[in-house]
RNA sequence: GCCGGGGUGGUGAAAUUGGCAAACACGCUGGAUUUAGGAUCCAGUGACGCAAGUCUUGGAGGUUCAAGUCCUCUCCUCGGCACCA
C-alpha cells in the first residue's frame, strides 16, 4: 500500500465575505508544495476545509447582521470560489465544514473520549468580561486588559467552565518538541508557553506580631531555595486565604487596600507593585526568623502556590518591593563582582549568612536546603508550569454544543455517543447575553430533556465548545469526510498520516498548534490513532503586509487577490508573491513589482516559438548548467525557498534566450515551472507529454575543461585564473604564473599561498 | 522586562553556511523600434572618482590568510509573551 503525501495547509475561518492575500499567498505555496510532489510520482493529499464555528464568524454575523448559518455557508461559497481560481488543485471531494452536524457530532466525540478518560473538569475560573460588548472574551481578545472589539477596560468574572486538562500533559508536549522539524521559532514559543520551571515548594508556619501561632501555613514555589536566608518577605496574591487570617487590628487597612487592588484589571501590566503588610508573620522553617506578610496587587493566584518569598537582594522585583516598603535586605549569595549593597545581584555563588550552607555554591545549596527542609517537613522539589488548563466552555451560539445533561438525580450525565449529534438550534436571538450563561440557556426545547440515565427530567449544558476544539482535529477527518459512522478508520489511516508538511501563518504557534498535539497525544493514549505527534514537518508563512502594515478589517487595508487574478492571471500573482519575498518572513505587497513576473511569463511563452531540437552545446557546461539548476530548485522547494527557486528559472531562461532555445532542456524547465504556473505550463506542452520531474543523471555530470577560481591579493579580489593549466601544488609555479597574468607586478619573495581547492586562492604579501 | 525574527543599493531582495557582496526582479538613465504613447529589444545602474583606484552589509571592537556570515559590546526595528517568583 502506498501512503499518500500529505500536504496540509490550515484552513481558513470564514469571519469575512471574501478570503484576502495573506490566504493566495500561503495556498500558493501549498499548492507549488503538493504539485512538486506529485510531479516526484507521489500520490498527494491536498484537502481543503472551513473552520466556520466561533466567534469570528459569529462576529460576522452580528456585525453584518443575518444570521451565522446564512452568512458562513455565502462566504464558504466564495472562499471555495477563488481558492479554486488561484489554479490550486485541491481535493474537494473531501471537503470539511466544522459548523456542520456531520463535523460537529465528532468534536462533540472527541469531548465525550475526553470525559471518559477523565481530561475533563468543570471549574471555578475568571473569565474576562467586556461590559460594553456585554459579552465574555477569551484571552486572546483582550489586548493590554482592554477589548479588542471597542477597547473599553474588561473586567473579570468568576464562574464555572469546562476545561481540558492539557497541563497533565504539559511533560509530553514539552520533551516532544525535540523531535519535531518545526521553525525553531514555533518550538521556543511552545517552550515558553509551557513554562517549566524546576525549584522547590517551602512551606512556613504563621504567627502574629506576638508570637502566638496562627495554627496556619503558607507555602510558595521558587527556583531559588538556596537564597532562603536571604527572605526577608513572603509576598501573595489578593485573593489568597491566608487573608482570612489578618489579625483584626490590620483588618480596615487590609480591606481598604484589597478594594483598590481588585478595582484594577488584572491585564493592566504597566501597574505599580504595590502591597499591604497583613499583620502576620511566616517563620523561616531553617533558622526562625520572623518574616513579615505582605498582602499584594501583583502575585498570580494560578501560579505555584499564589505566594511567593522576596529575596530583595538577588532579585529586581523583590528589591523594588523592599524599597517601597522599608523591608530589610539580606545578602546571602556572595557576588563575583564588586559587591555593592545598593546592588541587587541575581547570578549565583558562593552562600554567605546562611548557616551550615555558607560556603556552599548556589547550585549545591539549592539541593541541599531542599533536602533539609524535605526531612523536616518544611518543603520539597517542586516544578511548576505556566501553561493552564484550557477552558472549552464559550457562553456563545456559534459552536458545538457541549454534549453534556446536568440531571437532578444523576448529577453530570454525558450524552450518549448513539446520541450525537446534539444539534445546535437554529436561534432568532442569537447575540451574546452577557451574563455568565449563553443563548442556548434561554431556547426551553433545547434545554429541557430527558435524563439518559434515569429517565427524569434533566437540563442540558447550555455553553458550546471553543472553535479551538474544532480545528484541534479537523485534519483526521479530511479521509473520512462522509463516513457518518466512525470518525475515522484506523486501518485505512496508515495510508494517509502522519501529515507529511503542515503550512500555515506563524501566529498558530502556540494555541492552535499545541492544542492540535494535545488531542493527538490523548487520542494515541486511547489508541485510537498510532501517533502521538500530528505535524512532523510544520512550515510557517511570514506576512503579507500593505506598505509595512499588518493588514486587517478594521484598519481597512486588506487586499482581496480576485482583482489581481483577474488583471494579471492567477499563475502571474502565485509567482508574484513567492517571488517578492523569503516565504517565512513575507513582506509588503507591491503591485509595480508584478511586472517583472508579466514579463518572465511572457518570455517562457515566447521562447515555445523560437524553440529548435538539438541547440544544445555539447561541450558539458549545457548539461552542468541543466542538472545544477534541478538540484537548485528541487532543494529550495523542499525548504519552501520559492523566491530563489523562481529566480534560478529566470536566469535560467535568459540564459536560453542568449544560447539558443533547445527544445528538450525548455521543456525540461516547463516541467519545473509547472508547480508555480500550472495554467501557463499546460498551454504550453503538447499534448500527451508526461509532466515528470526532471532527473539528474551522474552520468550526466561532465567533468569540464575549464575550472575558474577567483584570486585574491591580500585577501581582496583581483582577477580569476583556470586552475586546470596549473599544478597548484606547487607554489613557485603558480607565483610565475600570476605574476606573468597579474596587470601590476607583484614582489611574491616572502609571499604566503592559501589555496582552498576548486574554491579560492589567496595570495599575502 | 523576557523570548524570537530582522537591519545589505533608490526599492523587493540574493549570497552554495567563513571563500569574487549586491544574483534575480522593480525602478531609473541612455539607445533602437514607434507618428506618438504603450509594449518590446540592447546597454548601463552600490557610493566616491575623468581614471587607475578607494570605500561599502546599523555602529564600535575582536578572531582569521579570508567575516554580511563567528565572538564581545552597542543602537534601531518588527513579532510573540508579559508581574511566571
Amino acid at each position: 500500500m502506498k501512503k499518500y503525501f500529505y500536504n496540509l495547509v490550515m484552513f481558513p475561518y470564514p469571519s469575512s465575505a471574501l478570503l484576502h492575500i495573506g490566504h493566495a499567498y500561503i495556498y500558493s505555496a501549498t499548492d507549488v508544495y503538493g504539485r512538486y510532489r506529485k510531479l516526484l510520482g507521489d500520490d498527494v493529499f491536498q484537502p481543503m476545509g472551513f473552520d466556520s464555528f466561533g466567534i469570528h464568524a459569529e462576529n460576522y454575523s452580528l456585525k453584518v447582521g443575518r444570521h451565522p448559518s446564512e452568512v458562513v455557508s455565502e462566504n464558504i461559497e466564495n472562499f471555495r470560489k477563488q481558492v479554486k481560481s488561484l489554479n490550486t488543485d485541491f481535493s474537494w471531494d473531501n471537503e470539511i465544514v466544522t459548523s456542520d452536524p456531520s463535523y460537529y457530532k465528532w468534536t462533540q466525540w472527541i469531548f465525550l473520549k475526553l470525559y471518559e478518560k477523565g481530561l475533563v473538569e468543570k471549574k471555578l475560573s475568571k473569565l474576562n468580561y467586556c461590559p460594553n460588548c456585554k459579552t465574555i472574551l477569551s484571552d486572546e481578545m483582550v489586548i493590554g486588559g482592554k477589548c479588542e472589539r471597542c477597547s473599553t477596560v474588561t473586567e473579570k468574572k468568576e464562574t464555572f467552565q469546562w476545561f481540558f486538562k492539557i497541563t497533565e500533559y504539559a511533560e509530553r508536549l514539552l520533551n516532544n518538541l525535540s523531535e519535531l522539524d518545526w521553525p525553531e521559532s514555533v518550538i521556543t514559543a511552545q517552550r515558553n508557553w509551557i513554562g517549566k520551571s524546576e525549584g522547590a515548594s517551602i512551606t512556613f508556619d504563621l504567627e502574629d506580631e506576638s508570637g502566638n501561632s496562627l495554627g496556619d501555613t503558607v507555602t510558595v514555589f521558587t527556583t531559588r531555595p538556596d537564597t532562603l536566608f536571604g527572605a526577608t518577605f513572603i509576598a501573595v496574591g489578593y485573593s489568597h486565604k491566608l487573608i482570612n487570617l489578618v489579625p483584626e487590628k490590620y483588618l480596615d487597612a487590609v480591606n481598604t487596600a484589597l478594594h483598590i487592588f481588585k478595582s484594577r484589571s488584572d491585564l493592566d501590566n504597566d501597574k505599580e507593585k504595590e502591597g499591604i503588610f497583613s499583620g502576620i508573620y511566616a517563620v523561616n522553617p531553617l533558622n526562625g526568623d520572623l518574616i513579615p506578610v505582605y498582602i499584594t496587587n501583583y502575585v498570580l493566584d494560578s501560579y505555584g502556590f499564589g505566594a511567593l518569598m522576596g529575596v530583595p537582594n538577588h532579585d529586581k522585583r523583590d528589591w523594588d518591593f523592599a524599597h517601597k516598603y522599608g523591608i530589610r535586605v539580606q545578602q546571602v549569595v556572595e557576588c563575583e563582582f564588586e559587591n555593592n549593597k545598593n546592588d541587587v545581584y541575581e547570578g549565583e555563588g558562593k552562600l554567605i549568612n546562611s548557616d551550615e550552607f555558607t560556603g556552599m555554591e548556589s547550585s549545591l545549596a539549592r539541593e541541599k536546603i531542599t533536602r533539609k527542609l524535605k526531612s523536616i517537613g518544611k518543603g520539597d522539589f517542586h516544578t511548576t508550569y505556566k501553561l493552564r488548563d484550557w477552558c472549552v466552555s464559550r457562553q456563545r451560539y456559534w459552536g458545538a454544543p457541549i454534549p453534556i445533561i446536568y440531571c437532578d438525580k444523576c448529577g453530570t450525565v454525558p450524552i450518549e455517543e448513539k446520541d450525537l449529534p446534539v444539534f445546535l438550534p437554529s436561534l432568532v436571538e442569537y447575540k451574546p447575553t452577557g451574563g455568565v450563561k449563553g443563548p442556548l440557556s434561554g431556547v426551553e426545547m433545547f434545554m429541557n430533556v430527558t435524563c439518559p440515565k434515569c429517565g427524569g427530567n434533566a437540563t442540558r449544558e447550555s455553553d458550546v465548545l471553543d472553535n479551538f476544539v474544532d480545528s484541534a482535529w479537523y485534519y483526521l477527518r479530511y479521509p473520512f469526510s462522509d463516513n457518518g459512522i466512525v470518525p475515522f478508520v484506523k486501518e485505512e489511516m496508515k495510508k494517509y498520516f502522519p501529515v507529511d508538511v503542515y503550512v500555515g501563518g506563524a501566529e498558530h504557534a502556540v494555541l492552535h498548534l499545541l492544542y492540535s498535539r494535545f488531542l493527538s497525544m490523548v487520542l494515541f493514549d486511547m489508541k485510537y490513532i498510532d501517533w502521538e505527534e500530528p505535524f512532523k514537518k510544520l512550515r510557517t508563512s511570514g506576512h503579507i503586509k500593505n506598505k509595512g502594515i499588518k493588514m486587517s478589517k478594521s484598519k481597512g487595508n486588506v487586499i482581496i487577490p480576485d482583482e489581481l487574478i483577474a488583471k494579471y492571471g492567477a499563475d502571474t500573482l502565485r509567482l508574484y508573491l513567492l517571488f517578492a519575498c523569503p516565504f517565512g518572513e513575507g513582506g509588503d505587497f507591491i503591485e509595480e513589482n508584478i511586472a517583472g513576473i508579466t514579463r518572465f511569463l511572457e518570455r517562457v511563452k515566447k521562447a515555445n516559438e523560437l524553440k529548435k531540437r538539438d541547440v544544445r552545446i555539447e561541450s558539458g557546461e549545457e548539461i552542468n548548467l541543466f542538472n545544477d539548476l534541478i538540484r537548485k530548485i528541487s532543494l529550495d522547494i523542499d525548504n519552501f525557498k520559492f523566491n530563489t527557486a523562481i529566480s534560478s528559472m529566470m536566469i535560467y531562461l535568459n540564459n536560453l534566450y542568449t544560447n539558443g532555445i533547445d527544445e528538450e532542456l525548455y521543456y525540461k524547465l516547463l516541467t519545473m515551472l509547472y508547480p508555480f504556473a500550472p495554467e501557463t505550463v499546460v498551454e504550453l506542452i503538447p499534448e500527451g507529454f508526461e509532466l515528470k520531474w526532471p532527473k539528474i543523471e551522474e552520468s550526466d555530470n561532465i567533468n569540464l575543461s575549464k575550472k575558474l577560481i577567483p584570486v585574491q591579493i591580500n585577501g581582496k579580489f583581483r582577477f580569476t585564473i583556470d586552475v586546470k593549466l596549473i599544478d597548484m601544488s606547487d607554489e613557485s609555479r603558480v607565483f610565475k604564473y600570476i605574476n606573468e597574468n597579474s596587470k601590476t607586478k607583484l614582489d611574491l619573495q616572502n609571499a604566503k599561498m592559501y589555496y582552498v581547492k576548486d574554491k579560492i586562492l589567496n595570495i599575502v604579501l
